[in-house]
RNA sequence: CGAGGAGUAGCGCAGUUUGGUAGCGCGCUUGGUUCGGGACCAAGAGGUCGUGGGUUCAAAUCCCGUCUCCUCGACCA
């Protein structure tokens, strides 16, 4: 069979499903453990997939009017202090450098954790009038949360990410900024991902430290649990009035500034991973697959094989397909099972029998269908990817609106999550019966819903000011 | 920090009960035959047994200390 080998190193899929993801990841050599504990060294093929992830998302960004800009990793301590909520919520995870260039530091330094604090600083130097508004800024870096337990990609101390800043003459445009962001990311997670998600507005007990609002994107694993996909968050002036974010309006008169901030992470990886892996490893998306079309020599050694394959491969390449001839020494069975495992959506095997006969093998990873196609038809290969892309989307679409359910008791809650679902449930806005949920059921709001239609919380009973989507989460 | 488990070759493990030559599988190296779903043969390289101390003629093995990692909880993108 197939993969044997592998099949039976790792865990069942839908029982084990964290150590399945976490030896599936080790095994398609995305990452290895870091030397510090909480850290991954991401390697060239899980590195590539991130690239794609920043190039894509960059060029929505420059479309957006967003522009790149770098800030320090180190931030000083009082920075941080500086807004009262903010501090609370990060403190118990941020890494403080007390000692450098062999003496102890006056004031320490603390490794970002989020750059909120020193970009709210330097904007608070850059804007002095209504001019310099909006001031739209995006940056690409590292940061680092000493988390209490991690696993690749998920959750780990250090992680790449982009977090978007900018501040905004009104509160009002800086609201709509927020949902802009949040609507570009949903359409990223479509497009580029192939992954639906949910979006809306987060409670206050999983809001950001410090916002006013924060607004999130949900993804439905495969075991029904939800991850958090990415962020956006409106600060109304609570960052400005910290840092001093003034600037003088077309009245004369000294104004506070409106913050937002926005980001996705390396996470998004893993999501991808949990959203549309199976049994044989990863199934990545063509715009993210480091590699989109793998070619497989059959019998590579006779005649003209791997010309064949070369060439098809630089007609691949001209069409603008990220392309791969595998001419290593392994047996063509290992080649397939090694590809399959890293996701490469689209394999081309070609062999003695197929030149002859002017044909190529086609074999689409999502369905592991196998067809023949004429040699060299780069349309046809075209046209799979493209079909690969919609498949994706389709049926990770459909596996979340089938799994999400309605319920009006803590016991109907508990029943759908236990099934892997999502449970949209009336909330009455309370904390206690927030916190209730999750002693029940280990389930948490992840997003409300935009609209309420849900008479009664389904905890206490009274009258529900939200429809709440609640789940398990990563 | 609470509970449980594990540290022996690059990876996965056996050996520990009952002290006595450092083992197995995979991987790696070399040569050859192969190649349409994880091929085979032959030869070879590779180990401070986490660490400190103790008992002993002799410790991977017994005793005491210590460090690290993993899983589950509380915290979190």
């Amino acid at each position: 069979m197939a993969n044997e080998k592998f099949v039976s190193q790792i865990a069942d899929i839908e029982s084990d499903f964290p150590q399945w993801y976490t030896d599936v990841v080790i095994k398609t050599k995305l990452v290895d453990y870091g030397p510090v504990k909480g850290t991954m060294v991401i390697r060239p093929y899980g590195y590539a997939i991130w690239e794609n992830i920043r190039r894509e998302m960059d060029a929505r960004f420059k479309r957006a009017g967003v522009e790149n800009a770098y800030f320090p990793l180190l931030i000083p301590m009082s920075f941080m202090t500086k807004e009262a909520e903010h501090v609370e919520g990060f403190a118990p995870e941020v890494a403080v450098v007390t000692h450098a260039g062999g003496t102890k530091l006056e004031e320490p330094l603390v490794v970002r954790p989020t750059s909120e604090t020193i970009i709210g600083h330097m904007m608070g130097k850059w804007v002095e009038s209504w001019r310099d508004l909006p001031l739209r800024m995006n940056q690409w870096c590292n940061v680092m949360r000493w988390e209490k337990t991690t696993r690749p990609f998920l959750r780990t101390s250090e992680f790449l990410w982009q977090e978007g800043h900018s501040v905004y003459a009104t509160g009002e445009e800086a609201e709509a900024e927020t949902l802009n962001m949040l609507h570009l990311y949903e359409e990223f997670a479509k497009n580029v991902l192939c992954m639906p998600v949910l979006i809306g507005r987060k409670t206050e007990k999983e809001k950001f430290a410090g916002a006013v609002a924060t607004f999130g994107m949900e993804a439905m694993m495969h075991d029904g649990k939800s991850l958090q996909a990415g962020t956006t968050h409106y600060m109304g002036q609570n960052f400005a009035k910290a840092f001093g974010v003034q600037f003088t309006g077309t009245d004369g008169a000294l104004k506070y500034g409106y913050t937002m901030s926005y980001g996705v992470s390396t996470r998004l990886i893993g999501a991808l991973i949990m959203t549309h892996g199976d049994q044989r490893g990863l199934i990545l998306p063509p715009p993210v697959a480091p590699v989109e079309v793998v070619i497989v020599p059959i019998a590579q050694k006779k005649e003209g094989v791997l010309e064949a394959c070369n060439s098809l491969a630089a007609s691949l390449k001209e069409a603008g397909i990220r392309v791969k001839v595998d001419d290593s020494d392994n047996s063509p069975g290992w080649k397939f099972n090694e590809w399959e495992m890293k996701g490469v959506p689209v394999r081309i095997e070609l062999g003695p029998r197929d030149i002859e006969g002017g044909k190529m093998l086609l074999f689409r990873r999502d369905t592991c269908e196998k067809t023949d196609a004429a040699l060299g038809d780069i349309e046809g290969v075209q046209r799979l990817l493209q079909d690969i892309c919609v498949s994706l989307f389709g049926r990770a679409k459909e596996r979340m609106r089938s799994r999400i359910v309605n319920a009006e008791s803590l016991e109907e809650l508990l029943q759908g999550v236990n099934g892997g679902n999502f449970v949209r449930a009336g909330w009455c806005g309370d904390r206690a019966c927030e916190d209730k949920v999750k002693e029940f059921a280990q389930a948490t709001a992840r997003v409300l819903d935009e609209k309420c239609d849900h008479p009664t919380c389904l905890c206490c009973g009274k009258p529900a000011k939200h429809t709440v989507f609640f789940a398990r989460a990563y």
